[in-house]
RNA sequence: GGCGGGAUUCCCGAGCGGUCAAAGGGGAUGCGCUGUAAACGCAUUGGCUCUGCCUUCCCAGGUUCGAAUCCUGGUCCCGCCA
């Protein structure tokens, strides 16, 4: 939302035309083909209300400068200096040296970013590249952010072991739209250029040859990822060996000085030096950045994993998601996204409090955070009801209620399994377990009074006539 | 062009023609314990009018008393040799 505000700002400040013509076109381009996504992505222009900037909005507007990690405090005089402040956290930045001259040029460099929208959210996972990007920024560099929209529809198997899904152009193009708002919860909107890379990847075929030309298949499958399938004799598809090329060809497209990546990155970043050179461009300088754990403890945060907090995801939920996260994690969470270790004084769980506290703040603002951390002791620690319970209605007429009937109605779940629950004791009613016995209740036991499936799952049941 | 392999319950992946609602793992859920939706332990994991019944193992036919398992045809996927 306030990200959709800040769009707006922009738009109409007119600053940054290419914002206004990128949405204009998605709109056109949604338009054009399914009807139903118009709405959606004719959206941001249109919404974005009047109304006041909410809680979660700094002094001066933006989230970014909200958070003291995030604010341009920062500033060198020696290029070096800078290179090593950039630098930091980092697991590759080469060639070695390189963004020191760079930055010693003195003028603002492009640092470039592509994400390709294939989910519909943006992850913390990818927050860690957004803020490095922001710590750029907030040293007078511009962001030039490329939203995938064609990359999207090649899908890079970065990572894991076999193509991905593509998914369908509406779908990308309104995830282009929610990429766009979420990537400003981090980054300062001044100093950014967002690209959509249709615009020069919707290209003529001889254009093609000519890139395809620019690298060999050797070199592809130097990455490791094909390097595995090909061994293994899994498919790999012409299309996806085309998509470094494409990602290369971006870096050509933006004159990007710099781009950024995570660390599965780094093969597409290093071949987009390469497709610059081949292009007789001066190549860009690589940085990479660890890839963040998910909740799971054990791999990358991703969608696909199911593992990951998505940056607008419910102050609640948020807060918890982080209290699920495994001990072991709590380091690289708090270097990664904080900036800063686990305080030493705290034990893991009030470390993981404080983690919990501060990312709910930063996307939700302080008092969401509080209010989060309040519900999860509520519900989690003490074991009590949360403030707001919804409501089962049940049609009166019937003497007894049939509890599994109940828990369906009410949560949603089959028959089937609220009666194991039921039968694990996982069932209660204002706090008494109800037994296996209890199949049928008369409706007046249960009139106004809260069943509860699990620790998470409440509700109040109310008798209607 | 030729040859071969494969499609199983949310995912991966076992499954001699009967003893298969289908091994095992992951995930998820529940319980216990606790410092938290950590960790660890145990349990559950197709549906239902639930001590039984119903519908499943890519699709359509067929063989058989009986098929996820055999046959035929189809669809999709993959590999190998040219």
């Amino acid at each position: 939302m306030h990200a959709t505000r800040a769009i707006q700002r922009l738009a109409l400040s007119g600053v940054f035309d290419v914002v206004a013509h990128a949405i204009e076109k998605l709109r056109r381009r949604a338009v054009d083909g399914i009807p139903s996504d118009g709405r959606r992505a004719g959206a941001p222009a249109a919404r974005g209300s009047p109304r006041g900037r909410e809680s979660s909005i700094g002094p001066d507007g933006t989230l970014g400068r909200a958070d003291p990690l995030l604010t341009g405090q920062t500033r060198f005089s020696d290029p070096a200096e800078a290179a090593r402040w950039l630098a930091r956290n980092a697991v590759d930045c080469l060639p070695e040296g390189e963004l020191e001259r760079k930055l010693a040029a003195g003028r603002p460099l492009r640092v470039k970013l592509g994400i390709d929208p294939t989910a519909p959210d943006i992850h913390l996972g990818f927050t860690v590249v957004l803020q490095k990007l922001r710590e750029f920024q907030d040293l007078g560099h511009t962001v030039v952010l490329i939203i995938g929209d064609y990359t999207a529809r090649v899908g890079d198997p970065s990572g894991l072991s076999e193509a991905r899904p593509v998914l369908e152009p509406a779908e990308i193009d309104a995830n282009a739209i929610t990429f766009q708002e979420q990537a400003l919860m981090v980054l300062d909107s001044e100093r950014l250029e967002v690209r959509f890379n249709g615009e020069w990847l919707d290209m003529a075929m001889a254009e093609l040859f000519a890139l395809a030309r620019k690298a060999t298949v050797a070199q592809l499958l130097e990455r490791d990822d094909f390097a595995k399938r090909f061994a293994a004799h899994e498919p790999i598809s012409v299309l996806e060996l085309l998509y470094p090329l494409l990602q290369g060809y971006d870096s050509v497209a933006v004159r990007a000085d710099v781009e950024l990546g995570g660390t599965d990155q780094k093969f597409n970043l290093l071949l987009g030096r390469h497709i610059q050179g081949a292009y007789g461009q001066p190549e860009q300088v690589i940085l990479t950045m660890p890839l963040l754990t998910g909740t799971d403890g054990e791999h990358k945060m991703s969608k696909s994993f199911g593992n990951y907090i998505g940056v607008t995801d419910p102050p609640a939920e948020m807060y918890g998601k982080t209290m699920s996260i495994p001990d072991s994690s709590l380091e690289s969470w708090y270097r990664l996204l904080l900036g800063s270790e686990p305080p030493p004084e705290l034990g893991p769980r009030d470390a993981k409090r404080a983690l919990a506290r501060a990312l709910v703040s930063r996307f939700h603002g302080p008092e969401a955070a509080q209010r989060a951390e309040q519900a999860f002791d509520r519900i989690h620690v003490r074991h009590e009801l949360p403030d707001e319970v919804p409501v089962v209605d049940w049609p009166a007429g019937e003497p007894v209620i049939h509890v599994p009937a109940l828990l369906k109605r009410a949560f949603g779940i089959s028959t089937s399994e609220a009666r194991r629950t039921l039968a694990q004791g996982g069932v209660k009613l204002d706090g008494e377990p109800l037994g296996n016995g209890s199949l049928d209740v008369p409706a007046a036991d249960l009139d106004g009074k809260v069943v509860q499936v699990g620790r998470r799952r409440f509700a109040r049941v109310r008798v209607t006539a």
